[in-house]
DNA sequence: AAGACAGCCAACCGCTCGGAA
DNA sequence: ATTCCGAGCGGTTGGCTGTCT
């Protein structure tokens, strides 16, 4: 027996909205708030509507300072490069870009941004082409002594080198706003961050745990340590230094990313990444063996790493898919520490307005060593 | 001018999760 | 410990609109 309905069906109106049912919802929801019951809020008002509906009306349309199209090149980028960390989990999406609703997101998603970039892709295709083929070798050869990494669903935390500034794309200064106590507690909890990091797939592994005296370096090695002589491999520093809370810095803006800082490592993030990647490159990036089809990794990832990877298969110093491996994986967890951020920061009020708070300032972790 | 097609987006559906009973 | 139920989420659908032929 299949699970009762949330309304009755039979006495419920679907479709469009009308600019009635909009203005007495709306105007309930101003003046007495959802009550906290969606199913029950219908029949206060005498709509004819189910509770969903009327809950997804409001979230997305109704409520204040929703914006609807126009999406910018920051929130292309934003979008793109979090849903390659994540994928389609567009409510963590939405919490980035203030006034934008998940539905919003995904809409512009599947209709323009995917597009766009396979777009981009199959053109860039047949462009690089030829530049990848000389490079596939070596790199499949390193690509596959790292399957064991990436089987493990283990991105490692590496630098690919730390006297070279590496290219990331822009990425829009998210505005801080003013906390409460409580907000600024909830943001300095590791745990809770860490915890939502568990939930997204991936996993903290800080300094108060045994990464760095337990072996877990040598189970499961850097991605990119293999790729040059010296593996610039990160490891966590004991006495946390506070990275995001000096002022004068803005960590967005600048380079000094936070995984120039690193103090832990992801586990799940390679699948992450290449769970939207499958999404871009499904015959290729399923082989994930990374085997010669492996270059199809890159694919996608062009927008967040520009011509250069490309470019540099030529020079000596061409980046190798270890590299990007390495980098993405920075990037995804510089993206779950706005992700942890955003969770901890954004709350509901009554009415089921977001109060996005944006600044990292209070988001503290601890900064990390390089070994050379 | 009109039919076909594609793009877009609001809304629905069904599932999972978490809290309350 | 179990069941129930509402909230929330992501995938999908259907209809409207614009463009092409």
């Amino acid at each position: 027996m299949g699970r009762a309905p949330c309304c009755d069906k039979a006495n419920v109106k679907k479709g469009p909205w009308s600019p009635e049912e909009d203005a007495k919802l709306k105007s309930y929801i101003e003046q007495n708030g959802t009550g906290g019951n969606w199913i029950a809020l219908p029949h206060k008002i005498g709509l004819k509507r189910c509770g969903k509906s009327c809950r997804l009306r409001w979230l997305n349309y109704l409520r204040p300072n929703i914006k609807h199209g126009g999406f910018s090149e920051e929130e292309d980028n934003i979008i793109c490069s979090l849903y390659i960390s994540i994928g389609s989990r567009w409510s963590i999406i939405a919490a980035q870009l203030p006034g934008r609703t998940d539905n919003d997101i995904k809409n512009y998603w599947n209709t323009r941004l995917k597009k766009k970039l396979l777009g981009k892709q199959r053109k860039d295709h047949h462009r690089h082409q030829a530049r990848r083929i000389s490079g596939l070798k070596q790199e499949s050869l390193m690509m596959t002594m790292n399957k064991e990494a990436v089987d493990s669903s283990m991105v490692h935390i590496s630098n690919h080198n730390n006297t070279e500034t590496p290219y990331w794309p822009e990425l829009p200064v998210l505005a801080p706003t003013s906390y409460s106590n409580e907000d600024a507690r909830s943001l300095n909890d590791h745990a809770s961050i860490r915890r939502l990091l568990v939930k997204l797939g991936g996993r903290f592994s800080s300094t108060d745990e045994s990464m760095h005296h337990n072996g877990n370096m040598e189970q499961f090695p850097p991605i990119n340590a293999m790729s040059s002589a010296d593996s610039n491999v990160i490891y966590p520093q004991e006495g946390a230094a506070s990275y995001l809370t000096s002022t004068s810095m803005d960590p967005l803006t600048n380079h000094n990313y936070p995984f120039e800082h690193p103090q832990f490592m992801m586990e799940g993030s390679g699948m992450g990444l290449l769970q939207g990647l499958e999404q871009h490159q499904p015959n290729e990036t399923r082989q994930l063996g990374l085997d010669s089809s492996s270059h199809g990794l890159v694919d996608g990832l062009e927008f967040l790493y520009g011509d250069e990877l490309y470019n540099n298969r030529n020079g000596e110093e061409s980046m190798t898919y270890g590299d990007m491996l390495s980098r993405s994986g920075s990037y995804l967890v510089y993206h779950s520490q706005i992700m942890a951020h955003s969770t901890n920061s954004n709350n509901y009020n009554q009415q089921g307005v977001a109060q996005q708070s944006s600044s990292f300032d209070e988001l503290q972790y601890s900064g990390g060593v390089v070994e050379e």
